[in-house]
Order: structure tokens, then sequence, then C-alpha cells
DNA sequence: AAGGATTTCAACCGCCGTGTT
DNA sequence: GAACACGGCGGTTGAAATCCT
């Protein structure tokens, strides 16, 4: 039987007996931890706490000092250039929060099992932030936009060809529809790219549990679908597709995940021809093949990783990201 | 100026994965 | 393989700060 943990339970002693303290930490205890990690250093934060003689438990002290004492954190606001890779990285990345697991909540088991640690991928790219500070900015700032978006559907409502359908054929269901209202309502962004970051964020495999989805493309449109899943090694393993001009009118099929399969040297079969449904390599390298053939000057920083060449998330180059969401923009999404 | 509503964010909680014994 | 310790994570809470009427 596992002990309870002494930082979490409501058994809150210390190993020497003594209480522990919670709450706020006081001007006196973030002088003794930052003291002691800049002369001692990092080691078991269980011997921190005791060495630095704080009443706190390891994890308390881990927290307060990754979350506020670091000497390399930067304060103050996001600026509009980190808010944009904030959306466009969570876009990438996904995550497992209630927002995206009501799109298919009875398949939150399968969730874990492809769950980044999102927030620390995100804070990791951006200097001097932390986990904690991108995950409340997501949920008091991003987050609200959304809850407060409505999604208007065309006046025109017989004609719903253009429209987003899911894997029936049906039209996206309004959350889904909400979270493309929800980028394109970003004030720092184009809404080129916030279409591109949209349609990613609801192609991302999380939201698509158990779903799939049709989204129409037009001749002439580009598409974008990074593919995020684990490899055999551990690492979080993406396949970026990056889509260029798709020279022939259909519909990209993105497959409920439970048909990704997941191990060592695995590729993911992303796409799939609603008419055949054929999900073959073949058909997707085709499709890849056209877009690199006819687009691919116009695609930096990802060079070798076309045609699915194996990319891990820790080696993107986000400044070549950011700089690369201009190419996103032609879906043609009716979202008027 | 007062006080209620809303927002922000530091900290906690509970769970999970991993390493060690 | 079981038990345990520890670190790490996402979700949540609640106090403080700020805004609004």
């Amino acid at each position: 039987m596992r002990k309870p943990d002494p930082c979490g339970g409501k058994n809150n002693v210390g190993a020497n007996g003594a209480k522990l303290r919670k709450g706020l930490w006081s001007p006196e205890e973030d002088d003794k931890l930052t003291s002691y990690m800049l002369t001692s250093g990092q080691g078991c934060w269980s011997d921190v706490a005791r060495n630095a003689g704080l009443q706190r438990c390891g994890k308390s002290c881990r927290l307060r000092w990754i979350n506020y004492l670091r000497p390399d954190l930067k304060r103050g606001a996001f600026s509009p250039q980190e808010e944009e890779l904030i959306v466009h990285l969570h876009s990438l990345l996904g995550n497992r929060s209630p927002l995206s697991l009501s799109l298919s909540p009875s398949l939150y088991s399968n969730v874990q099992t492809y769950a980044l640690p999102m927030w620390s991928q995100i804070a990791a790219r951006l200097p001097g932030r932390t986990d904690n500070e991108i995950k409340n900015f997501w949920n008091s700032t991003i987050k609200k936009r959304l809850k407060n978006s409505s999604f208007t559907p065309s006046p025109n409502t017989s004609d719903t060809s253009s429209e987003p359908r899911d894997v029936n054929g049906g039209i996206m269901p309004m959350h889904e529809q909400n979270i493309m209202a929800t980028y394109m309502d970003g004030s720092s962004s184009s809404s080129s790219s916030m279409q591109a970051m949209a349609l990613n964020h609801m192609i991302h495999p999380m939201p698509m549990l158990g779903h799939g989805l049709h989204i129409p493309i037009a001749s002439g449109s580009y598409f974008y679908s990074p593919q995020v899943e684990v490899g055999g090694n551990g690492f979080y393993e993406g396949h970026g597709m990056f889509g260029g001009n798709v020279g022939v009118e259909g519909e990209l099929f993105v497959p409920p995940l439970d048909i990704i399969s997941i191990g060592e040297n695995t590729k993911t079969e992303n796409f799939v021809d609603r008419n055949t449904k054929n999900t073959s390599v073949s058909n997707m390298n085709s499709i890849i093949n056209h877009c690199y053939n006819n687009k691919a000057e116009n695609i930096t920083g990802f060079g070798s990783y076309w045609g699915g060449d194996e990319l891990r998330v820790e080696e993107w180059n986000l400044e070549e990201l950011m700089r690369d969401v201009s190419f996103l923009p032609s879906l043609d999404f009716q979202v008027d």
C-alpha cells in the first residue's frame, strides 16, 4: 500500500515529525530557499527542504523555486509574440483538458496514452516562462475567448457543402466550430494564421478521439497536420504533414485515434480518401509528393522532415515555426 | 469612497511514471 | 514483483489584486 503523499494528503507532517507549513511563502522562507539553492544547488527536494531549514515538503520547495524564485524567470505580461506562440504550440500539442476531452469524453483512457506534458513542452520554448504561468494564461485568457466566442453560421444554411463535416458527413459539431471561432477571434494574429491554427486544433488527434473528421479541401488550398505520437524511445515524436497546394478538390479525413498505431518505428497514416476509405501510406505519399513538388519552395525550417521523416518536438526550430505560420493560411473554410 | 464582481496567479491536490530497495 | 520515495504533471482552488458600478 502506497504511503500517503506528505505533501498532497492531509497528513502534512515532515520526516522529523514537525508539522509542515502550507500556503503562501513568507519572504524569510524565500530567502532560505534561494540562498540554499544558489549555494548548494538542486538535489533531492526533500533534502533541500530539510537542509534549508524549511518546514515545507520537497514538492512545495520545488514548485516555489521553479515557478517563482528561479533567477532566470521572466516576469510581467506575455508579449503578443509569446501569446501567439502559446496558441500555436497549443494547437500543435493539444491538451487533455476538459475542453478537449469534451469532444470525446468516453475515450479518456486513450488520452492517457497520448497525453503530452504539454504545458512543460510549451514552457520549454518560452525562456523565462513556467508551465504554471502558461497554464494560467491559457485558462484565464485564451479559454475565456473560447467561451465567449459564438460561431455564426452562414446565412445560407441550405448550402453546407463547404462546411467542415464529421466522419458521418454531418456538419461539424458546434464545439469544434467554436474552436474555429476562437482562433478567428485572436487579436494578435492574422486571421489567416488563426484559421490554420483552428484547423490544426480541430484535426489534432486528441480532440478527434473516436470521431474522425472530414474537412473539405478545395482545389488550390493548403492543408497542414502535424501528427504527434509516442515513439518507442520514449520521446514524443511528430510526423509533420505540411501540405502544399492540393491539386484536386477533395476532403481531408482525419481518422479516429484508435486506428493510429503506437510503438517503435510506427508511422501514422493520417489521411484517408473519403471515397475509397483508403488509408494506405502511398495514398498519403502521393499527396505529400504532389504538395512537395508544387510548394516546397514556400516551406522553410522543416526541410528534410518532408515526406514523413521523423522529427522530435524537441528539435523544432520555433522561430522558424512561427515564421512559417505565414504559409499556412489559405484554408477553404467558410466561416462567415 | 465603498463594496460587489471579476480576474489573476501562487499554491495545493491527486494521480502517474520511474527508479530504488 | 511488491513496496516505497520521489519528481513531474494537469487540474483546481482560493486569496489578493483589479475593475466596475
